[in-house]
DNA sequence: ATGAAAGCGCTAACAC
DNA sequence: GTGTTAGCGCTTTCAT
């Protein structure tokens, strides 16, 4: 032991028999004490929890779990941590399960389908009490696999679609539409986006989609667009913005789209610190409403993905069915916001 | 089914036995393809894998842990997901553990002990095969428990203390002087602190403890300090900084020591915002450097705290631990570097 | 190369 | 209120 701290160093690990052993109590009524499960005297309970805490016994959860065929556990599976986004997805759907006997555990999948459809493999084979997984696009086994799993799935962030059993998320179609429809409102005409170099990132896809759209249906098009992968978001950001800008100074972008709020951002202190007049000579939007925003110097337009929401609203349906296994599907979607913040301008609606 | 996903709707879990029965493999031949153990005829291999798909079985580990009494779980117990350090910690967990069989499990603590005994009490009823917890402070029953658990046990983030097995780590007291150090040196003398109302950030209190020593040692005092909790670290930033700054006008401070390099950016923002000459007037230094810094107009001085790094080197310590359950407890302290930036003048050391 | 039997540590179900 | 018995679905061990 290198250090002071004195504890008996257990060969074999304790069971409940060391525990029923040390109390003169049966290994069924330990186990009862231990899960505060049925009638148990006051004077036993205590001969009881005085053993396992002299012990420092630990129950095996996976003996516990192999033979009442019950599992606390959910299934997170999300594309990534170091984007903001699932963190705080992370942190609705803790609050939820906090309250109750289920635990999360997460699974990355980097965005690849073929890395989900492992973790989700990996993650049914502890046989959890549900699931909750980013997206509506998975592949055919992965697909298959939740389906006749057994047990609540809940799909988040995006409604667009055909969910297995049930979905929480909002409308990335229409947030690009709406956004786009803010942007025309406001007189702009000389749009630039700015994104994710990232074909799988379906819900980037389809805000995109229902952008374009909506422009098009106005007789507009995106005049130019510049796309990152990797690094820092926020130099990335001023990066591709000075680069757009540049390419385009002939005839002047008047708005830049960016697909997340980090690049707008750094799109944003760009303009600050080359003096741009933002709205007025160039507007900017973001995608996301991270709190971050708040602490800049003039405030993104931006469109509130509700993570913390969805991730509540996901633990709340998991939580629920698990004690109704015959619960159907629902499928819950969000209508976020158009925060306009300081730059776009606020320009009368054309009658 | 509420949708078009085609898949045999599974009453009871599939197990071995259907497998074996589909294949007509006696269940611990189907075991053996399934694990890739043993030797088995190419023949027999074949069927069992086209039954096992067929039937889109997947293993139950449950079982499967409790017969070997092996458990592929890291515990990673953390404080936070929501800062920005440990999610970089967790990247580099991830990196070395994908390599392996094991897979990390993710406890959080909110920064309490009492939540922190909790979740490892809730992870080590698993039996994981190693844990890997922020801190070397612990309660006493969860250091016992884990010196108890008899497998390897890695700390991480802070090496000024006494591990119970191992520790990956930078001297955060060490951290604190070297800044003072380099401020010192800069010629600064009337230093603000701004830091984080967390009484059990035991990191932050060290890195604060070797600061305070070192301007003692050069006969100085901090001036003033503001402390916050709660909401966007940027815009606490922001607001601390112009409330302490205020609060000081007659005699006005020429540093601020930020316990985060968030806040740090949100006085950085605040500084430029007003025409504050920084590094000359005012000098700023955070902790951290998180890649986000890369993106504001001047760079912060800060100081690494080598997230990436300690995830990488604490996964490999229990990845190594694991094939070799006697090796010893190591510690492995790394060093970060200064980076000054742009917001700590670059004057000569006085000789 | 394959199979049969025993049991991992716990809990459901049923006595008493 | 407490104890007994029989598994949970796998893997270990030992035969063959």
């Amino acid at each position: 032991m290198p250090n002071g701290h004195d504890t008996i160093p257990a060969k074999r690990p304790l069971t409940l028999r060391d525990v029923s052993e040390a109390s003169g109590v049966s290994e069924m009524t330990v186990s009862r004490v231990l899960r505060n499960r049925g009638d148990v005297s006051e004077a036993t309970r205590n001969k009881v929890l005085e053993a396992a805490r002299e012990l420092g016994y630990v129950p095996n959860k996976i003996a516990g779990a192999l033979a009442s065929s019950r599992v606390n556990l959910v299934a997170v599976i999300i594309p990534s941590m170091s984007n903001m986004v699932f963190p705080e997805v992370m942190t609705g759907i803790n609050e939820v399960l906090e309250n109750t006997e289920l635990q999360p555990v997460v699974g990355i999948t980097n965005y690849k389908p073929e890395r989900e459809e492992a973790v989700l493999y990996q993650m049914l084979s502890w046989r959890p009490s549900g699931v909750i997984i980013a997206g509506l696009e998975h592949t055919e086994a992965a697909s298959a696999m939740m389906a006749a799993a057994g047990i609540p799935v809940v799909e988040i962030m995006d409604t667009d679609g055909d969910p297995i059993d049930s979905a929480v998320g909002i409308s990335h179609r229409r947030a690009g539409r709406a956004m786009a429809q803010a942007i025309i409102d406001a007189g702009y005409k000389r749009i630039g986006f700015l994104g994710t170099k990232m074909p799988l990132d379906h819900r980037a896809r389809k805000r995109f989609e229902g952008f374009t759209e909506v422009l098009a249906k106005n007789g507009l098009e995106i005049v130019d667009r510049e796309f990152y992968s990797g690094g820092s978001a926020l130099t990335k950001g001023r990066e591709m913005t000075e680069t757009i800008l540049k390419r385009n100074e002939d005839e002047p972008l008047d708005f830049l789209y960016f697909s997340n709020d980090m690049i707008g951002a750094g799109g944003l202190l760009y303009c600050m610190e080359k003096g741009i007049d933002v709205p007025g000579q160039l507007g900017l939007a973001g995608f996301n409403g991270i709190e971050f925003l708040d602490g800049l110097p003039i405030k993104l337009a931006t469109m509130d993905a509700m993570r913390l929401e969805i991730g509540r609203t996901a633990a709340e349906i998991i939580a629920k069915r698990v004690n109704d296994p015959q619960g159907a599907g629902e499928t819950v979607t969000l209508t976020p916001e158009l925060a306009l913040g300081q730059t776009l301008k606020k320009v009368k609606k054309p009658l």
